[in-house]
RNA sequence: GUGGCUGUAGCUCAGUUGGUUAGAGCGUCGGAUUGUGGUUCCGAAAGUCGGGGGUUCAAAUCCCCUCAGUCACCCCA
């Protein structure tokens, strides 16, 4: 074939490929997270990729449906590929909600697509993991979306993170004071930048772009930038929304949260009221939720969420109340990475056998049945190569044990366990069913 | 989407005011060593200099377009 011919082998903006040392570790995130919503009874769902577009579009403003990837399909269908998990669970609900009763908890693990600018940790194809509890307006629900959280941190292996929560009836009653509730999107969207450009130019842009007043934005400021101890944090609030039943209910609702999280065993410094987390899609109304890695800030959120009054209401006539919360897997990926918690391995197979004598094949297969057989993974190499040059591929691909055995061994009905970490081997008995061999590999692997 | 920076071997990077056949380290493959990996030594393979066009006797180097990465804005996981 003639070079020029050739297709240049690329992928497309913000489109990855997934090689094994890469796919391990996030299958084995992926473990963990599914596994965690398990254990609160979430259970699994999944939805086509694509939707007809009068069903995506719209849902979150301007911004969201510029993001969207559209296109007529073969059948002059106007499609789109679904920009987040919760407008599919919304369109899901509505279909299904009746059969399915609620409250409905449901967990859904896949891949989003946005057709924005990429940075660092943001694709334009990424997964999502979220999970929802709907039908219900119990703040028994919200106060489980933060165990979620929590135990999935503490799970994945962090020991330093901080889940910050608000309430947005808190703010909604303070703008309600003020006479600004028709306002609240620009208010808020202008909010969320405090921690990033500061006190004067948030007000600035708060007075310019929001349309509010000097002495207003002081007010909403003075509100955000409350900070301390939780229950300072409280205190100040309640004078500052007094007279509003909205504020107060917001500033109840954050201390039986507060309170019943603790009282589930949630340490306090994973826990953090902050009155300046204002952002999230437009469809929160209550409670909200964003997770940071204390290592990690510049990186963003990495899992955030909310309680939303009424998730299907444009393909539903039935009130659909829930909680519930997003991880941003390859977020977190790149932020593992970072951080160095990435093992460096490419096997998925702790245990290796070379093939060592050409003409025992039989053998090396039956050994390798047998320990599959009692649940651990093997890979037997696939060419009787120098010894030598099998175990530098093993080392390379971080397998743990290597099954030696060769003429000497078979002779004497016996295999060699070699530890690749510490270089220790011992000769253990081979029975047909590999007993020994299993325990002493079951030894080393812990 | 707008603007800035970057793009040379699988990876990290050299490459002079434009000037012969584009280099190094690491990695990979083979051998030293057909029964033991991470060390050492020897050897080899591997590059459309991101792609296309232009200027020039001559372009990795200068100009334009484009693709990709990255940063900021926007938005968000």
């Amino acid at each position: 074939m003639n070079k020029s011919q050739l297709i240049t082998p690329r992928t497309l903006k913000g489109f990855r490929d997934y090689p094994p040392e890469v796919m391990i570790p996030r299958e084995r995130l992926i473990d963990t997270v599914r596994r965690v919503y398990r254990s609160y009874g979430f259970s699994p769902i999944d939805t086509p990729a694509l939707e007809y577009l009068e069903i995506l579009a719209g849902k979150g403003g301007d911004e969201t449906d510029k993001q969207l990837y559209k296109f007529q399909d073969h059948g002059r269908r106007w499609v789109a590929l679904r920009f987040d998990l919760t407008v599919p669970l919304a369109r899901f609900a509505a279909q299904h909600i009746n059969r399915l009763g609620m409250p409905l908890k449901r967990y859904h693990i896949a891949a989003v697509w946005r057709g924005e600018n990429t940075q660092r940790g943001r694709y334009r194809e990424f997964m999502q993991c979220d999970f929802d509890t709907i039908g219900t307006r119990s703040n028994a629900a919200d106060v489980e979306t933060v165990l979620v959280i929590h135990d999935l941190f503490r799970e994945i292996g962090f020991s330093e993170f901080t889940i910050r929560i608000n309430n947005r009836m808190v703010l909604a009653g303070l703008l309600e004071r003020l006479e600004l509730s028709d306002r609240s999107t620009a208010v808020l969207r202008t909010l969320d930048k405090l921690a990033k450009i500061g006190h004067e130019r948030v007000a600035e842009e708060m007075v310019s772009t929001a349309g509010v007043t000097d002495q207003q934005a002081g007010q909403i400021l003075q509100l955000a930038e409350i900070s301390g101890a939780n229950d300072d944090v409280l205190r100040q609030i309640e004078p500052l929304v007094s007279g509003s039943r909205t504020g107060a209910e917001g500033t109840a609702k954050l201390k039986e949260l507060l309170d019943a999280v603790a009282a589930a065993g949630v340490q306090k410094k994973y826990v953090a009221l902050d009155v300046s987390i204002a952002r999230g899609l437009d469809y929160y109304t209550g409670t909200v939720f964003e997770t940071f890695l204390d290592a990690l800030p510049g990186i963003g959120s990495v899992c955030s969420g909310g309680r939303y009054d009424n998730l299907a209401e444009l393909y539903t006539k039935q009130e659909l109340p829930g909680v519930g919360a997003s991880l941003g897997l390859d977020r977190l990926l790149a932020a593992m990475e970072e951080l160095g918690m990435i093992e460096k391995i490419s096997t998925p197979a702790p245990v290796f056998i070379p093939y060592f004598d050409k003409d025992r094949l039989h053998d090396y297969l039956k050994l390798a049945a047998a320990v599959r057989a009692a649940g651990i993974g093997v890979e037997v190499f696939p060419e009787p190569k120098r010894l030598g040059v099998q175990l530098k591929y093993a080392d390379r691909r971080g397998f743990r044990v290597a099954l030696i055995a060769g003429e000497d061994e078979f002779r004497n009905a016996t295999c060699r366990v070699k530890d690749l970490q510490s270089a220790q081997q011992q000769d253990v008995p081979l029975e047909t069913d590999a007993e020994s061999v299993i325990a002493a590999v079951n030894g080393i692997l812990g």
